[in-house]
DNA sequence: AATGAATGAGCATTCATTCAT
DNA sequence: TATGAATGAATGCTCATTCAT
C-alpha cells in the first residue's frame, strides 16, 4: 500500500483528520463526481480550512486514493470477520462470504458507485495499488471455489463473477428501486451465481 | 429522444458532422474521460475547427449526450436485426439475444467503459432520456422471459441481470485479459445467467 | 535561440502581441520585480485578457525569457549598426563600441536593472541561452582588443570589464543621480576603462 | 540603523537566534532567492521551529533586512581593521582598502550576488537605511581620494567606481571562472581602477 | 458555413502569519 | 519561550464559449 505523505507527523492526528477528509470527500464526490468536486467543497464538507487539507494530503489526487483505500478496507474488514473465518464447510463459507460482499455493497451504495465510475481518475501508480488489493478479494473467493472442486479456469471466472455481480443491486438501482427488496435481490444473486458451485 | 439544437439547418450536413464529432469524442473520452477531454481535443480529433463544433452542438454536454445516443443505437441495431426477430422459439431467441448483447459489449469495449463511468456527467434531462432507452432494452429481454413463463418479478430481475452481466468481460478486462478468451467468457455467462430460464 | 511556443500560429500576430506583452511586463517588472508581478498585472499592462497571454506564451517563465531576448536584441542592434562596422581603426572602433554600449545601458536604464537582478529566476535552459548571447557581445569587444594587440588573457578580462562597467551609471544611479551628468559618467568610464588599451 | 522588533526581550538570546536565522536564510536565499525561499525553509535551515522565527523577527521582510545588516557589517569590519587605519600614506591606504574590499567580495561571493539582486525586495524604509550605510563606505574611499588630491567630482565618481567594480569578479564569475585566478582579477582591477589616482 | 483569436470565471495549490498549547 | 497546526488570501493556469472575419 502506497503511503500518502503528510506534512503533519503526529499519526493520531493525521488519521483523525484524514478520516474527516475522506468522509467529506465521499459526500461531495457522490454529489458531483471527482472532477467537479473542488478542494474547497471538500474542505467545507470536512470542516477543515482549505489550506489545512494540504497538511494531510499532498494533492487532490491523494484524496481520491484515500477514498479507495478506505473503500477497500471496508470489504476487507467484513470478509475477514470472525464468523466467516470459522466456517469449515467451504460451500457454507462461500455462501456467507458472497452474502457479506453483497451486504457491503448495499451498505456502501454511494461508495460503490464512486468506486466504479471514478477509477480512471486515479494516478496510475495508485490505481495499480488498488487493483492489486481488489485482486486479493477475488483470490479469497477463488480459494474457496478451488476447495469445492472447481477447475482453476472455472474458479477464476466464477470468483470474478461473484465479486462483480455483488454490485448488481447498486449499479442498477435506478431500475430496481421500488420493485425489488434488498433481500429479494440478494437471494436472486445467490441463486443465479452460486448455483453451479453449490451443485458440485 | 431529446433533440440537440444546431445552428446549421441542413440536416444532411448536421448528421455527417455530428458523426465525426462523436467519433472524435469517443477517441478522446476513451483516453482522458469526459472531463479532461477539452473541446479543442475533440475538435482536433474530429477534424473540425474549434468554433465549428458549436455550429452542430450547443455545449460540451451535448457531445456526451450524442455519444450516449450513438451508443444506445448500436445495441438497438444489433438486437433488432432480422435473424433475431425471426426466431420463434423464445428460449432460442433469448439465447441469441443475450449472446448478441454480449457481442456488442465486447465490440464496443471502450464505449461500454465510457457509458458506465461517465453517465453521472450528463445533464439530468439527457440522463433520463438515455435511461429510458436502456429500459427499453431491458423490456425486450423481459418480454421473452415472460413468454418463457417466468413470473413478472423473476422476469424483471433476470432481464436486468442479463443486460448488466453482459458487460462482465469488459468491466473486468483488467483481471480477465490473457486468462480467458472472449468465447470462454461468453459461454460462462450464458451458462450462469440463462440456466434457470432454460430449465423451465 | 530557444523558441517560445505559442498556440496561435500567425507569425505577424504573435510578434505583435508578444511585443505588447513584453512592453507591459517591463512596466510591471520594473515596479515589482518578476515574482511580485502577477500575470494578471501583465495582462492589464499589455491590454490583453488574462487568458490571451497564454495564447502567446506557455508560462510566466516565458515572459521573462521574452524580456531577456528583447533586451539582448537591443544591444545587438546598436552594436551592429553601420557606422560602427565601417570604422577601420580598431582603437576608434573600440571607443565608439564602448560608448554605444554605455548609451544603450542609459537608455534602457530600467531594463538593465531588471536584467541584472532577475536573471536567477529564469529557467536553467533559458538562462544558458541568454548567457550565450551575452558572451557573444563580450566576444565582440575581445576581438577588437586582440586586434589592438592585447594578449588573450588581457583581452578577455578587459572585454568582460567593458561590458560590465557599462552599467555603472545605471547600477549606481541612486548615488550618482543629481551629482553627475550622463556625459560626465560616460567620459569617466572611457577614461578609466579604455586607458590601457588606448596606450598600446 | 532601524531596530527590528522582537517579541523576546533577552538581548543575548535574540542576538544568538538572529545569527542562526541569518545564516540559515543565506543558505536558502542563495539557492532560491528571497521570494522562493519560504519561512519554513529558513526555519529548517536555521534549526528553529517555524513559529519561533516570529519570536525574533516580525515578518519575512525583516529577515532580508537582517541579512543586509549582516552583509554591510562584514565590509565595515574589514575596512575598519587596524592595519588599514594605521597606514599613513593615502595612496597605500587606498590600495589596501580597495584590495580589502575586493577580498570581502570574493569571500562573500554568494552574499554579494544576493545583495545585488534582492535589494528591490526590501521594504522602502529598510532599503534607505542600507543604502545610507553603503554610502558611508563610498565616503571612506572618497575621503582618501580627496586626500590624494582629486577634485570633489572626480573623487565621488572614482569612489563609487571602486566600490562598484570590486564585485566584478563575482558578478561575472560565470564568464571568468576557470579562465582567470582570483589574484589575476584583483591585480587587473587595481591596475585599471586605481591608475589615475596613483598617478597624481 | 467555417474558423480560431479572445476572454474571464473557476480551480488547485502555496505560503506568510497567527495562536493554542 | 518554543512549537507547529491551522488558515485563507493570493496566484498561475485551463478551458468552455463567444464573436469578428
Amino acid at each position: 500500500m502506497k503511503q500518502v505523505k503528510s506534512r503533519v507527523k503526529d499519526t493520531r492526528l493525521v488519521d483523525e483528520k484524514r478520516k474527516r477528509i475522506v468522509d467529506g470527500a465521499i459526500k461531495v464526490f457522490t454529489k458531483k463526481g471527482y472532477h467537479k468536486a473542488t478542494v474547497r467543497n471538500i474542505a467545507e464538507a470536512s470542516g477543515l480550512g482549505l489550506g489545512s487539507i494540504y497538511d494531510y494530503v499532498k494533492s487532490k489526487d491523494d484524496i481520491l486514493y484515500l477514498f479507495y483505500q478506505n473503500y477497500m478496507n471496508s470489504f476487507y474488514a467484513k470478509l475477514n470477520s470472525a464468523d466467516i473465518q470459522l466456517e469449515d464447510d467451504p460451500k457454507k463459507r462461500l455462501l456467507i462470504t458472497y452474502r457479506a460482499h453483497i451486504d457491503v455493497c448495499f451498505e456502501l451504495e454511494d461508495q460503490v458507485m464512486l468506486a466504479f465510475t471514478q477509477a480512471r481518475y486515479m494516478k496510475k501508480r495508485y490505481l495499480k495499488d488498488i487493483l492489486t488489493r481488489e485482486a486479493e478479494i477475488v483470490a479469497k473467493f477463488k480459494e474457496i471455489l478451488l476447495e469445492i472442486g472447481l477447475s482453476d479456469g472455472e474458479a477464476d471466472l466464477t470468483a470474478n463473477n461473484l465479486v462483480s455481480s455483488s454490485a448488481f443491486g447498486v449499479l442498477r438501482r435506478w431500475n430496481l428501486k421500488g420493485k425489488h427488496t434488498r433481500e429479494e435481490i440478494t437471494d436472486f444473486l445467490c441463486d443465479v451465481n452460486l448455483k453451479s458451485a453449490m451443485e458440485r
